[in-house]
DNA sequence: CAAAAATAGTTGCGTGCGCAACTATCTACT
DNA sequence: AGTAGATAGTTGCGCACGCAACTATTTTTG
């Protein structure tokens, strides 16, 4: 038996909680982005590249942030490449590496599409919360990456 | 422009946490349980099943249970049947309907791996957070999965 | 009560992704 | 410098899943 530690009812209820809505509230939101033609996974590889210094970062670096592996990015680059959002473009001082960078089409795209995305966010998850539980998902998940990085850096 | 309302840095933070941790802490409890031959989808569907009355539910109250569509039930009951885990009975009063049943040596292996899980997901997630951080992950999914289940049910 | 609509489950097909293997390049050790 | 190992990226393969189409039942409706 030994069950060692189990959860109390309020930990249950954030594990439960956490796991049995997390995949559906992802999907919802993603859904939400269909009629622009983009998913959830072009959305974010989209909206990291705006962000980075010259609307460009290196595969290997984008595919960890994105959560990738480096074989999935190359995959999810088909789309956004042939779409256009994205071009590639060599690295001169590291001739291995190539670097996604996103083109203006594609700029004009995450502009357009992004003020939707947020409005779905906000209305299936941010305005849901009250302030305290806001800032307790920001902490929390801040610790659990935390220790996720650690595992992965060794 | 019009950027309508976009999110403050803590809601921002709330939501980049979720969507760019919630996969990466998904996958390294599924790693955990990997030694024990079974991946996160078959815990789920055995540990649903083992408290279930009867230790069993009908395939379509299990596949929403579960989160899955038909179909991908019936694709990952092939494991979980191949090594007896679970087995199918037929509904006498509803001849479409199949039961899905855990067996004892099912029952035995959930048993057995529970407390390990149990520890995992305390290690990668529990024990990381404060106790308020647990009742607003808690009472925030909560909320989130009621919206969800609102707008599926029309 | 017959016909139409709904429901349970399975199967064919397409997609997204990870792993392992491969090439090309860079870095470190001697 | 020269070789061994690390690193960036791609490709082959396999897996899990959703969607649409299909069969077999049950429920609804006129």
């Amino acid at each position: 038996m030994a069950k060692a530690k189990w959860l109390t009812d309020a930990e249950m209820r954030a594990w439960r909680g956490f796991i049995e809505r997390s995949a559906d509230l992802i999907n919802i939101i993603t859904k939400d982005l269909e009629p622009y033609g983009l998913d959830g996974g072009d959305y974010q590889l989209l909206a990291m590249l705006s962000e980075a210094p010259g609307h460009k970062m290196k595969m290997c670096d984008l595919a960890q942030t994105l959560g990738l592996s480096r074989s999935g990015l190359t995959r999810r680059m088909d789309g956004v490449l042939k779409a256009k959002y994205v071009s590639r473009v060599g690295d001169q001082e590291d001739r291995r590496a190539v670097f996604a960078q996103i083109t203006e089409k594609g700029l004009a795209l995450i502009k357009k599409v992004a003020p939707h995305h947020v409005a779905s966010v906000r209305r299936h998850m941010i305005d849901l919360l009250s302030p305290a539980e806001i800032a307790a998902f920001g902490t929390g998940f801040a610790k659990i990456g935390k220790q996720l990085s650690q595992k992965t850096k060794i």
